[in-house]
DNA sequence: ATACGTGCAAACATTTTGCAGCTCG
DNA sequence: CGAGCTGCAAAATGTTTGCACGTAT
């Protein structure tokens, strides 16, 4: 597939027209993220950041992971004490398997759920058009790459 | 219903003989959050069971939480907000389907489902411990008694 | 020019932890 | 008695905010 790596030129006019200013760091920050992969946490972000942008402070991050979040470009989630992860939005649909211990997020898919849904939908009068579904539990891989709250 | 109001005895036991001390404190906490409805923050607990222990602490209320939750005595929600919250963990696993023109939620459940997702959660090395599942729909009934919210 | 963006540090909010004393078993 | 529980305060996290200065428009 062609289209990895957005350059995100339709993304920045769309927040130049609602408003935003797009500043260097914004603009370079705004690409870096909706290029990242995965469920991250604003501490990755902090990490991976530094060697684009050297004096880059935190505030910045949260405002700008903020602004995304609040253009629907990033989705938020959320477990125990635990940090804030995003996700870059996508079109396609998947489902979230989360570990209670370490954090980590997987994704999945699976026909057969979906169609048990449409079913289900379907006897109870409803079309059904979206769903949100996310799994609990503990993953086996030790050690866990944080700190297991047990 | 009689029910509405448990004593918490058989609970009590369990913890017992789980290996926890039953302390005054932790009678009564016990108690007192499992018959809380709805979905709390620990701020709440806060506020509320002051009126039962004076001088209780913040970190008592965590830990027994924590303890409770560990216990699979409450679930755990984090949706955007701040901090996070609990409800009583019910038997009766249900999921919801929403419709998403009149607000109407059904719940419903279905085995099968629950069975892939525990089929998916082994393939992908979890030991499955809850989920979450909602479907979004619309309904048959006209008119829809609300407006659309989503 | 000026309103918005940024870095820095301080403030905040929530949750965890260390420790001395207390209590259950 | 002794391990586990508690309150208190301090600390650890994660996130937000105030402010002076910088930059896009």
């Amino acid at each position: 597939m062609a289209n990895t790596k957005t350059e995100g030129g339709e993304i920045l006019s769309r927040l130049k027209s609602g408003g935003y200013r797009l500043t260097k760091i914004r603009k370079s920050l705004v690409q870096f993220i909706l290029n990242k992969k995965g469920h991250w946490t604003i501490q990755d972000l902090v990490n991976d950041a530094k060697h684009l942008i050297p004096k880059l402070g935190v505030a910045t991050l949260y405002r700008t992971v903020s602004l995304l979040h609040k253009e629907n470009l990033l989705t938020e989630t959320r477990l125990g004490g635990a940090s804030a992860r995003y996700e870059v939005s996508t079109q396609e649909h998947h489902d979230h398997l989360t570990c209670v211990s370490c954090g980590e997020i997987f994704e999945f898919e699976n026909d057969r759920i979906e169609e048990l849904q449409r079913q289900i939908a379907k006897k109870l009068g409803f079309k059904l058009i979206d769903h949100r579904m996310e799994l609990f539990g503990e993953c086996q891989r030790k050690p866990c790459k944080f700190k297991s709250k047990r």
